[in-house]
Formats: C-alpha cells, structure tokens, sequence
DNA sequence: AAAGAGAACGGAAACGTTTCCATTTATTAA
DNA sequence: TTAATAAATGGAAACGTTTCCGTTCTCTTT
C-alpha cells in the first residue's frame, strides 16, 4: 500500500501542496481556519511526513557518526564507557554530529546492518567497537567511501584502529601478583573467543600465560575458569576455585565487573582481600576504588575520544589514512 | 559551492547516469573498464552520495529511535543502563529500528537538538531521559506527530512517562537509616537542579527531609552536602561531614557512584561500614552487590526497555496515549 | 467605485538519487 | 553474411517534500 502523501492530505483539506506544506512548517501565511482543516485532514489520514523526501530539498541534513557493536549485554561497562568518549569528543567537535547506534545481535545481523549502513549511506563515518571484520566487510566499507575506524583492535589490521594491547595488560597484571609473591594464580575470564570471534579474552589470557611461563610457574589448567561475562558467572567460578584442594592465592580477573564479582564471593566465604587472596581486575572502573582494588587501567573513554579525533580526520580529508 | 553530484562524475568519466548508479550499487551489468572509469572519476572528484537522494527512490528506509539526553558525563551509569534496556528492547523488537543518540550540552542545545528532530522528521519516536520539556517543546512535539516518552519523569506529566518516584526512594533509603536506629544521618547528592532544571536530587531529598520529620529528627544543615556527581566531590563531601564536632552515624548517597565516593573515603578514614557508620546508595548497580551496600534498587535497565515498548506501541497505532 | 497593497494560496521546479525501459553495441548461431 | 541473442549503456520518470513565483482574493484608501 502506497504511504499517504502531502498529496493525499491536501486533497483531503481541499488545498494546494504548498499550503500543507506551509502548515507542516508553520508558516504564518496561513489562515488559522485553512490550518485547521489541513490539520484536522493530517490527523484523519494518519499522515506522517516523510523524514528523507523532508531532507532532500531543504539543505538541512542531519549527519550521524555510526557506533556499530554487539549489544550492551555483555560486556557492557567498557563498551558504555567508550561510548560516553565518543559522545564527549562528539560535543568537542566543529561540526554537529549525531550517533547512530547499531547494535549487532549475531554474525548474520552484523553482515545486514553493515550492508545497510553501506547502502543507505546511513552515516558519515562508522566506529566498530569490539567486533572485528570479515574481508567482504571491510573491502564493502572501503568501496563504500565511508570512513571507519575499529576500536579495541590490535592494531595488526589494515585498516584504521585505536588498539588496545591485551595481551600487555594481561601480562602487567599477572607479573604484579608473581612481584606480590604469589605462585598460585588463577585467572578468571570470558571464553576466549566471543560470538563475534573477538579475542579480548584470548589476548589477556596469552599474557596470563606468558608471564607465569617466564617466571617458571606451572600452567594449572584447574586455575583457569571462562564463563559468561557477568557478576553471578565470576562469583560461581570463585567458588569453585575456592572448593580446590589447593585454592589459589591471587586471582587475576579479566574485567573489574567480573572482579566484582570474585570479591563478592570472597566476602561471602569471609576470606579477606588483599591479605589473604589478592585480586587484580581489569578497567580501571570506580568501583575499584572504593574497595581498593588494584586493576589494569584502559583510558576506554579516552579510546572512544581518539576513535572520533581519527574519524573525523578521515572524513575532513576525504582520505584513508589520518595523520594522527 | 553546489555539492559534487553523480551527474558531474558521469560526465568526467563520459558515461550516463545510470551507469554511475550501477557501479556505486555493484550491479554486474557494468564492463570491468568501464567501472574503473567511473571509480576513478569518483576519487577525483571526491563525490561521496548524498544519503537521503539514495534513501528517496529506494523505499528501504533505516528507522531511528531518537534518545536524548544529556552527556553521560554527568550521572552516567544510570543513563549508560537505560540506554543498554532500550538497546535490549530494540533488538527483540518485531520491527528493526536504530538508535539515534542526541546529546545535549546546554538548554539553548537542546531547544535546537529539539527543533532539529521535529523539522527533519529524523526519528520515529523519542525517548527523553533526565530532560524536561518547556511547554514550547512539549507542543512542537505534539504538533510534530513524533510520539514521545519520557524516562525518569515523575508521572505528573501531561505526557506518557515512565516515572520514577524518587521521593518515596529517597524516604525509604532514610527510613531504613532510621529504623536501624540512628539518628544522625547525614545525605550526600547532586545539586537540588542541575543544569537543566531536572529534579532527581531534589525529589530524594526531599523524601529524606520527610522521614526525618516523621520520626521528629531535626533536619541538621550540616548534615546535607551537595556537590557534583563524581566518585571525588562525594569522597570531599565525606571527609567534610567526618570532620565535624559530631559526625554523622550513617550516610544516605544519591547514587551508588557517590556511595563508593563515601566508602572510600570512610575507608580511608579507616571507618568499617557498616559497624562503624552505615551507608545506603541508590540505584542497585554491581558495585553494591561485592561492598555489601544498602541500596535502593532502580531498574534502570527496565526503565528503557518500558520506554521503547510504550513507544513502540504509539508509533503502531499512529496515537498519543499508549494502552499499556 | 476604482485602484492599490498585502495576505492567502496553488502548483511548477528543484533536491540527487534509483529504476526501468529503450537503444546501442558486442557476441553467437545459422 | 545475416539474424538472433545477450550485454552494456543512456536517460526519463519517479520518490515526497520545500521553495519560489505568480495568481487570486480581501481589505484599505482615495
């Protein structure tokens, strides 16, 4: 069914197009009683304009920076931290911008929400938070003309990226709890692969490893526990690291909320931290501050900021690579 | 300077307009020279396609959910998990729709964010979150047809909202306080209004004043702090009431950002919460869950999610109140 | 009563694409 | 060589608005 157009409307009101138009923009040329019946006509119809017809010949558009990343759901903290940088940097910026936030909610929805950005031109640059990409995926963005820079990534990629070197920070980490004294290490984390095939988990946990490998500690496969990003997962998984024969006297978790929850269970056996297990999380959140947590600190809003600073680089210069 | 359309690329690269459409929409029916033809026109000439020409012949519309609020900057973790419930709703929704983020800096901002959405018809449905609306906005809403929702309004509005009754969260927190038996009980939070007039401080505490009142405790102005929402004006804010000739026994903080403010400094005071003096947050975020603090559960995410769906529904039936 | 000014209104042109149909060109079959 | 088919290409029409110009109508003024 075709939608109901100005067209219909003015038919309706038994006017010109130009009248509902003028009506729909409150131009004062017009008659308060012609306003009415062209209103009342609006109402009737269930008339709505057309957003994009709207844009099109007003010069007026509205432009958005795409933010593409899988749903808030896990691993939200971080994700919503860089998001506030984009926003900030957002607010910085000369020219206004709005975000366009697409969320992804499984690998096939992720290749139709890129294509739709590429088709529709939906966005004047995109930021890919914690999501990597295919190869059809990248050379579809770069034919497109639409700039992109991926965040989280290490920047081994061939495209433009602010990365993150996991595996660093898991070694940080994990060689401050050896420092402290510690042999018996276990980390907590996500799987190592997400459902996206992102290796965040993957790149502290090489850390983890590396670190014990050159201190000569063994790896103990029992002091290794993934599961679901989230509070409950991370308290259960303390539990069970607390059942061993041999429980772990430092544990190194792979985010603060997973931390969170490794205190938490902790508290509930009355164990107490730091003296007798040490935790060290992964953020930087305030929640570690407040119970003195000792955790990796990752400048994610900051991420977000330079994600935009490089974005808009790109887009000025109509270019591929941005020159810082 | 007229923007660089399709017909300059096609006649830089000799061709028709048709041909330039089919190359920028990897149709097959182009010759490979041809297509090289055209592509390297386009670099030149940096023509990038004007998104709502494209958006107009093709019926394939991408729909937006506009949200606007104001910067995370400020109160963040609440607005961060509504926003991720809306997120959450979005994605379950039967229709695919977009977020559209709008981020408002100031009042004058936000009159012309509002403007903005109602003359470029950019979304359909707005969430307004931690935002009033002036009378002048409410009514070009209104007459815009965009069907909007509030989230975090008390619900004395005279538009749909998903309220949140911040005066009874604010008496129950203090009520809790009481029953434990103190009586000295101090109360941390943001300004009564902040920048754009939206009362959440001033709504807990004014259920604060009320439960003092009811259980005849005298409503000490010492014992009222009020500074910025942050982990480090919270901190400040605490080490001021402990200095007083008579501290306080327990602490009511707005948020649970500034709960962790206040346990952190207690900590650093070398205070035990909660034998020493106790501490009630407000908003049940994870934190609370591994520092054993007091909170008022909000559910936040839930908020968002209602909000989606009390807008869905009004966008369906084209009306202005939702029929739950 | 006539002229003039201003308000109200109608509708063509324009916005920059896509799509479809017609035309040209190349290829294959007879 | 010619006819038939397929591939490549050009360009008009369409998408649903806004804007601007010209026309009609209403009211003042003389």
């Amino acid at each position: 069914m075709r939608n109901t157009t100005i067209k219909d409307v003015a038919k309706r009101a038994g006017v010109g197009l130009g009248t509902v138009s003028r009506v729909l923009n409150n131009h004062p040329r017009v008659s308060a009683e012609t306003r009415e019946r062209v209103l009342t006509a609006i109402t009737e119809l269930g008339f709505r304009p057309n957003s994009t017809a709207r844009r099109l010949p007003r010069k007026t558009e509205l432009s958005y920076i795409g933010v593409i990343t899988h749903p808030f759901v896990k691993n939200y903290h971080s994700i919503a931290e860089r998001l506030r940088g984009v926003q900030i940097a957002l607010m910085e910026s000369p020219r206004p911008m709005e975000i366009a936030l697409f969320s992804v909610s499984s690998p096939a929805h992720y290749d139709t929400q890129i294509q739709n950005i590429v088709q529709t031109s939906a966005v004047m640059g995109l930021l890919i938070i914690d999501l990597d990409l295919k190869p059809e995926q990248e050379h579809g963005l770069k034919t497109s003309q639409i700039p992109f820079v991926g965040i989280n990534h290490f920047i081994d990629r061939s495209w433009t990226c602010v990365g993150t070197d996991n595996e660093r920070g898991g070694y940080l980490a994990t060689r401050h709890l050896i420092e402290l004294g510690h042999r018996r290490i276990a980390y907590i984390g996500d799987n190592l692969f997400d459902t996206f095939g992102f290796p965040t988990s993957q790149g502290r946990y090489a850390g983890y490893t590396q670190a014990l490998t050159e201190n000569q500690i063994h790896l103990n496969n029992r002091y290794v526990k993934l599961g679901e990003h989230s509070y409950e997962a991370a308290y259960a998984l303390t539990k069970e690291l607390l059942a061993l024969a041999q429980p772990p006297t430092a544990i190194f978790a792979m985010s603060d909320l997973q931390a969170a929850g490794v205190i938490g269970a902790l508290r509930d056996a009355r164990i107490f931290v730091p003296s007798e297990v040490s935790v060290v999380g992964y953020d930087d959140t305030e929640l570690s501050l407040s119970i003195g947590l000792t955790t990796i600190r990752q400048h994610l809003e900051l991420s977000g900021r330079f994600g935009v600073k490089l974005l808009m680089a790109m887009i000025e210069n109509n270019s591929d690579i941005a020159s810082l």
